[in-house]
DNA sequence: CACTGCGATGTAAACGTTTACAATTATATA
DNA sequence: TATATAATTGTAAACGTTTACATCGCAGTG
């Protein structure tokens, strides 16, 4: 590999003219200039970006660490982090922390030692303690989907509690009064708001919290095909559910399909996040829009600015959360309900879990006003 | 920030003794050891990597370019390469091309200033000439979704042609006759061999090979509806489409659902990638797996390898395609194109394309042996 | 012509590690 | 006790940049 002086010694110049060349920090003749450049051409020389980061004190790399980059969800993130690094001239290191709490604090530690200009965190399973500590340790880190009162203005956030709130909310005011909810079995703040949403939902319109309609499971597809199984399993009537994210909603749906009950017909469905995959389901799903992009772009610009010390243009903007309308959505519709009553008795290869949550319909229904 | 001066100065040791200590690289007495761990843990010390970098010669970092990260199929692949990359005590950094030529670019020179242990190089726009060029200068750089014969032994790469042709294979066999393709609008290798698999299996079976059932767009879901918009508008009949990724896919079924035509009764379906994505749709997708995960583990172990001149353990393996099967294929109905002739005046608010399509069905249908 | 000021360039000291080599200390052996 | 050997530790020179400071040459001025 060839080095600056390489460069120096065939442009018939000394290291610092290279230097100011590469990085047209100062002002050099048009003669050097140009030699440089050719001798950096014929040498394919490039910058070697770990020393020039010891000897300018910055890193210019910006470090994320989020659960799993194949989530569309942190794909999103990582993809405007990656945007906004690049606007500032930074690259992206990613970490992942794959739901382990050693690899999440590995994730964290590595980002440590690269001494990154920000980082850009998003812990499951770390305390908020350790979280601390490393905050105070970093001023440029960034907390995303966490909040931390003690650093309220590091913590890139929307507001849960209200997103599940308009979810279920909406769900009560098109006629739902059975409505269940698949949570998210981490237990972090987002989980828990969100979870606090639908609870205040029902509150607000008088409705009974029943803990033998709501199941929690890993917010991943999987979590969500396990989620609907344990809640169809319980042979409790419910006409609504609200998911704790898309990508569990999707789950759960694909597992009503296999059982042939229909959304929204028999069940209506409504998500959180908005993904892509949201307008691909059939039906597409109602669902809660969540600024991820914003919200990775905005960490990354905060970090950088706090890196600098620039504490004007560090302030968060507001994240808005919106309900948005698809299909997924209906209002209960009593006529469908009869017409369950024809085949209460397990249709071929259907499971007795099944046969169960129609009686419970069958039940349901009949017992309604 | 401390340096290992000051930590050697706490413990009462030289700088030497702290290194072995923090790389475990050589026998130091137990005493030194615990001062040394003493007063890291007292300071928060965290070895700056860059500094090691530039003193070992080796930056412990696997470079990545690729499209989009946000892009399932590209989230895939990056997590594989961090959870490897991982695995081999390195960091990842990782760029976006975004499809455009200049960020493509940037992302590849940006890699190259971080004398990268290895790179991943993902590259839509850059003309085989010029990667050769930096495949060249860098031995430890590895294409993926390339095929470079000059430099085969560095390509990861799937048979794309085999996969297409056992995806349309498929439906032939289910008795399809007219399929159409809808092909990515990018010009490299992989969308060529994707189209050639296609025609290879109509050649296969005396299928003619009609352009009027050819479409190729953008490979995102985007691209998806718009292809499919464009071919129904086209009101030529046809069975079946096979579509050159998921994502495409999805949005295409998207659009077939929205004019009330039905997968897979009235259009069969088959995509190419097998993403969680296909899992979701209903019906779910079949479609063919593209080993992706492997892919990228094996690209940066390759790179890990050739890095450190190992050129046994630098092999490929071989990675296989396979028809996954599921229910969005069946064999065309002949009562379901039957039924369809008492409605053969535009629906409400249907299009006059998508009628000209429902028209062109029921004469297909009508001149069927 | 001497002097001032300025722009272009060069010199060399950082930056924080690793590691070859030298030096020191401890242990075993005669 | 002296010596050989092994184990541990320390010193200092890299690694490839940036940049403060020094130097040089030259144009403009009195």
């Amino acid at each position: 590999m060839p080095t600056i002086r390489d460069v120096a010694k065939l442009a018939g110049v000394s290291v610092a003219t290279v230097s100011r060349v590469l990085n047209s920090s100062s002002k050099v003749s048009e003669q050097a200039r140009t030699a440089v450049l050719k001798a950096q051409r014929e040498l394919d020389f490039h910058l070697n970006a770990n020393a020039r980061t010891l000897a300018r004190k910055d890193s210019e790399i910006i470090g994320v660490t989020v659960s799993d980059v194949s989530d569309p969800y942190f794909g999103c993130m990582v993809r405007a982090c990656e945007n906004a690094a690049h606007a500032l001239g930074c690259s992206l290191l990613v970490c992942q922390g794959l739901h382990e709490a050693e690899r999440e604090i590995a994730a964290i530690e590595n980002l440590l030692s690269h001494h990154c200009r920000g980082m850009i965190v998003h812990a499951l399973t770390i305390s908020d303690e350790k979280l601390c500590d490393y905050m105070r340790r970093v001023p440029s880190m960034v907390l995303i989907n966490r909040q931390i009162d003690a650093f309220a203005e590091r913590c890139v956030n929307i507001d849960n509690e209200k997103g599940e709130f308009l979810a279920v909310n909406q769900l009560i005011n098109c006629g739902h009064r059975a409505i269940a909810y698949v949570g998210s079995s981490h237990s972090i703040a987002d989980a828990k708001q969100r979870l606090a949403g639908y609870r205040k939902a029902l509150q607000a319109h008088q409705l009974p919290l029943s803990p033998a309609l709501m199941v929690a499971d890993e917010p991943s597809l999987e979590g969500g095909i396990r989620a609907a199984r344990e809640l169809l399993s319980r042979g409790i009537y419910f006409s609504a559910v609200a998911v704790y994210n898309d990508t569990m909603a999707a789950g759960l749906m694909a597992v009503l399909l296999e059982k042939g009950i229909a959304v929204p017909q028999d069940i209506s469905v409504v998500g959180f996040d908005d993904l892509m995959l949201a307008r691909c389901l059939n039906p597409p799903l109602s669902t809660i829009t969540n600024p991820v992009e914003e919200m990775g772009e905005a960490a990354v610009r905060l970090a950088s600015s706090l890196y600098h010390h620039d504490h004007q243009a560090a302030a968060l903007p507001n994240f808005e959360v919106r309900f948005v309308q698809r299909r997924s959505i209906v209002a209960p519709s009593a006529t469908r309900w009869l017409d369950r009553q024809n085949s209460l008795t397990p249709l071929d290869g259907e499971s007795k879990a099944t046969a169960a949550f129609r009686r419970a319909q069958a039940l349901a229904d009949k017992s309604r006003p």
